[in-house]
DNA sequence: CTCCAGGGATGAT
DNA sequence: ATCATCCATGGA
């Protein structure tokens, strides 16, 4: 076992791991347990830092180490450079967010997103994950990562607890579209199995496709089954580090469509991908993700009984631009492809 | 451009 | 207990 501390200021650790990024983290009391990659761990968030616990970190390096003490000191500076990488502690936070726009919306959710981060995911589990995820509410995706890690990947015992690896292509490439079925993939089972297939078989090589830039390297995810332009973008912002991605869902559509276009009728899928563009720019991915976040949950909400979910329909802001009266549902515009 | 299948959890009745 | 709602992609 290994026990690691890090500072971590302007960071929130549980904003950012319940922000519709990533799925599979598990809180228990008040950590939170999962795995960075093959490693298991767990982090607890105290004020500005973060404790980790994990497993016997399984690297050869270690192993050259003479003593025990050299040892655990190379085996917790390796467990705080593998958890600091993962939760973007790099990032210059607040410059970012002081380069956003000013307006009423982005201003409202950078309150109420402080120190949440993008995070650095591993590119075929972010890619899989969110294959999985189209027309999946959170809490579907979250039981569907679980399935599959659970019956798929590999079984970590960390301090008595159990956490699940996500398994690999080559492992997903080699079941049946009705083992993945049997996960409730429904209809995107044969995609994530088409998709597994080619990252196994080589001819989608994810990691080479790090150093593509934007357009091609969208391109490229959008020729993977089951991967559109909203997948894509949200595959480019959380595992390939393009901060510039704005992933846009019915949330954020309906955000920008409020806050940006308020009694406009007719807005077009494409306008309103060109105006994310000019308007939000090199963070955009951050921008749309805090604008997210705020809608789910925190901006003003219809009176509810204690349990019931927040739909997009349901979302009011204090703005000067929000609406007196809820959008029609027929008023609903679809987004269209390009 | 428009229309619509698709699956399963969850809320509404 | 049924019935409606939420949703991204892909194909007609």
């Amino acid at each position: 076992m290994t026990f690691a501390q890090i500072l971590a200021p302007d960071f929130d650790l549980e904003k950012t791991l319940d922000s519709g990024q990533v799925f599979h983290w598990q809180k228990i009391g008040k950590a939170f347990w999962g795995t960075i990659g093959q490693l298991p761990l767990s982090v607890e968030q105290q004020a500005n830092a973060l404790k980790i616990h994990s497993a016997a970190m399984e690297l050869d390096r270690l192993k050259r180490s003479s003593s025990e003490g050299a040892r655990n000191v190379k085996a917790r500076r390796e467990l705080e450079e593998v958890v600091a990488h993962y939760f973007s502690l790099d990032h210059p936070l607040a410059e970012i967010c002081a380069a956003f726009p000013r307006d009423p919306a982005m201003t409202g959710a950078r309150n109420f997103c402080r120190g949440l981060r993008i995070i650095r995911q591993p590119h075929w589990e972010c890619l899989a994950t969110f294959i999985t995820s189209s027309m999946k509410q959170v809490a579907h995706i979250r039981h569907i990562s679980l399935t599959l890690r659970k019956r798929y990947g590999e079984s970590k015992q960390t301090l008595g607890h159990q956490v699940f690896t996500f398994p690999s292509a080559e492992r997903i490439a080699e079941l049946t579209e009705q083992d993945l079925r049997a996960c409730a993939l429904g209809y995107r089972a044969k995609n994530l199995r088409a998709t597994a297939r080619l990252v196994a078989g080589g001819e989608a090589n994810l990691e080479a496709w790090s150093t593509l830039p934007n357009d091609a390297l969208r391109s490229q995810l959008c020729d993977l089954p089951g991967v559109g332009p909203k997948v894509a973008n949200c595959v480019m912002l959380f595992a390939y580090e393009r901060l510039r991605a704005f992933p846009i869902d019915v949330w954020i559509e309906r955000v920008l469509r409020q806050q940006y276009f308020p009694r406009k009728r007719k807005v077009t899928a494409q306008q309103l991908r060109d105006f994310c563009d000019r308007y939000f720019g090199d963070h955009g991915g951050y921008a749309q993700q805090y604008l997210f976040h705020h809608a789910r949950k925190g901006a003003r909400q219809k009176a509810r009984k204690p349990g019931q979910v927040v739909s997009p329909g349901d979302l009011r802001y204090d703005s000067p631009v929000k609406r007196s009266t809820p959008l029609p549902r027929n008023e609903r515009r679809k987004e269209t492809k390009p």
